[in-house]
DNA sequence: TGAATTTGACCATC
DNA sequence: GATGGTCAAATTCA
């Protein structure tokens, strides 16, 4: 037992660090992701020897159960039992780490994102979409389809922002859907030519999340004059290389500002049941030609569950106190 | 007054 | 013909 408390600590001293060092980390989600998975590892053998140990003592964890329960939660449930706690930590753990992963994937440039060895990197795949039946249009666009959850406070009718201004062009209903399939373009297509498009609308079952599908690719920021954003190309290659980005567009700036609020939320709400709203600011890296590009994925999840995770736990290792922005 | 949104109509595809 | 996607005039908003 008591190593399960080192462990907690542990992962609340992390989580700590993380919260002190995220005016510095605004722009390295992959450090951030590092560092959230330090803390749901740490969380998740924690949680494992407590299974472990209320296998084999069935006294009641009240202690710990008052330790980690939320105040709101303790008027509740004064009294916790050992398959109770368990089951409570079983729900908070599989939320926070849904709320984390959901946080994270809505953070990371769409085109690292919809990456198949992204989404297998962060266990996504069934977030996926099921394909939509075939239909060959005259212009093919390439098209993605992610799951973002809708914000919980606010204006929850508002499509999550991702980043990129859209001009709404078009309202459906879809057939067998309850709510109506909104059609965006992007608000430089004239100026520019930008051919990106997106489709949102909210999940069938699951109000709560919306459905977002990107077709074609951005390519405003291309021109000198367009909104600056910076191409997933070089914010990956930063991203793997553990440098400071030399800039960054006030839009992914403010963008991975929100992810750490949503990734601070996440944890401090535990199995609470809410993000932090996406309507404030959910984050998309601009979406660029990828065609054949190698992104350097494996790289990342190299750095992401080898390099980080096993060796040190140390925080330095995470977040080398070197940098500053 | 210009930009953004709404909404009915039209077009493409199945 | 049914359905999804887009257009464009009308309307709303800042």
């Amino acid at each position: 037992m008591e190593h399960v408390i080192t462990s907690i600590h542990h992962a609340c001293a992390l989580a700590q660090s993380l919260e002190s060092g995220l005016p510095n980390l605004a722009n390295q989600p992959a450090r951030l992701c590092l560092s959230i998975n330090e803390i749901v590892k740490t969380l998740s053998d924690a949680k494992e020897r407590l299974m472990i140990l209320s296998q084999h003592d069935q006294t009641p964890l009240s202690s710990f159960a008052q330790l980690m329960m939320m105040p709101h939660e303790m008027h509740h449930q004064p009294q916790m039992d050992a398959i109770s706690m368990q089951e409570w930590i079983s729900c908070s753990y599989t939320q926070t780490t849904d709320q984390l992963l959901q946080a994270a994937m809505s953070s990371i440039p769409l085109d690292v994102r919809t990456l198949p060895e992204t989404k297998m990197i962060m266990g996504m795949e069934a977030m996926e979409a099921s394909p939509s039946r075939s239909r060959k249009r005259k212009v093919d666009l390439e098209k993605r389809t992610i799951m973002v959850p809708a914000p919980q406070f606010g204006n929850t009718e508002m499509p999550p922002e991702d980043g990129f201004t859209w001009r709404k062009y078009g309202q459906k209903e879809i057939l067998g859907s309850k709510y109506p399939r909104c059609y965006y373009r992007c608000t430089h297509q004239k100026l520019y030519g930008c051919l990106a498009k997106k489709q949102v609308q909210r999940h069938n079952d699951n109000p709560s999340m919306y459905e977002v599908t990107y077709r074609g690719n951005h390519t405003c920021h291309m021109s000198s004059t367009a909104p600056l954003s910076i191409p997933p190309q070089q914010l990956l290659l930063d991203v793997t290389q553990r440098t400071i980005s030399p800039q960054l567009s006030p839009t992914t700036a403010s963008a991975s500002s929100m992810w750490l609020s949503s990734i601070n939320v996440g944890l401090q709400q535990g199995g609470g049941g809410g993000m932090a709203p996406a309507a404030a600011g959910a984050s998309d890296g601009p979406s660029t030609s990828r065609d054949g590009a190698d992104y350097p994925v494996v790289d990342m999840a190299d750095v992401m569950f080898n390099n980080g995770s096993s060796s040190g736990n140390s925080i330095e290792s995470l977040f080398p106190p070197t940098e500053d922005n």
